[in-house]
DNA sequence: AAAATAATGTAAGAAATACTAACATGAGGT
DNA sequence: ACCTCATGTTAGTATTTCTTACATTATTTT
């Protein structure tokens, strides 16, 4: 078992979540809804979230406090994971780029103050993860 | 938040444990049963277990397969808490130590063999625990 | 200003998971 | 043969999670 699929690891249910990311299980299902999180299903049908679905939440709710929509936050998360794949290979998927841009551009207007939480994007498995 | 602390947090449901130590929910509510692990519970009284706990309890399957029982694995846990804790101070609690001794010289002419399992005594904070 | 949209709250009913307590069983030791 | 230990199994209940639908509030859009 390497890092990756510690990181990938379905292990919290719902309930930890919650309390982890100081989100409300509505807005964690609605992320989902709108594609951000993809935790795994139990046999059963329960979430089960792992390290880099509750760090992609703290990076979700970050995003949202300074101003962004669901929409932005997404291309935004997307890119990066894009990024960090295709590290510097060829085109950075140009359509994709100048969507982000236009919708980003009206998006920061706002951005501003930020909330303090426990826990911050990234830090979860900072936290838990070996690298 | 610091190591200790991360370890200790309580974080997984018996449903996750049972999948991370090929433990059924009755052996973990047995072996809690008898004092050798001690999870958390929620609000509404659900076992929570952390990092350490589950390393415990790959620990004492670990010890049960070399045919320990019970009674020698708690003794044995306890001691290495209590090692760890007041790292050679003074007297080994001589009265536990002799007990140990009588009880594990009886356990001790079994053990042998050991059936192999994903993850084995102190893998799992290992994993995910930085240090 | 009225209407649409986005993000979240809330409630209902069903399904999954977990709890305790009790009795059953099989392997070893005495 | 009988005990004890560790575990299986079952029953009934409680808790948690699920989906769906409707409500609410703030912000755009028309």
């Amino acid at each position: 078992m390497n890092d990756k699929e510690r990181r990938s690891m379905p292990l919290f249910s719902i309930g930890i979540v919650m309390k982890l990311t100081e989100l409300t299980a509505r807005q964690i299902r609605y992320y989902e809804e709108h594609e951000l999180v993809f935790p795994e299903r139990t046999s059963g049908n329960q979430r089960l979230f792992s390290f880099n679905d509750v760090d992609r939440l703290l990076e979700i709710k970050d995003l949202l406090d300074k101003g962004l929509n669901l929409a932005g936050i997404k291309l935004l998360l997307d890119e990066s994971v894009e990024e960090k794949q295709k590290q510097s290979e060829v085109k950075n998927s140009e359509l994709s780029d100048r969507e982000l841009r236009t919708i980003l551009k009206n998006e920061l207007k706002h951005a501003g103050r930020l909330g303090q939480t426990n826990l911050r994007q990234g830090e979860l498995s900072r936290f838990f993860v070996n690298r």
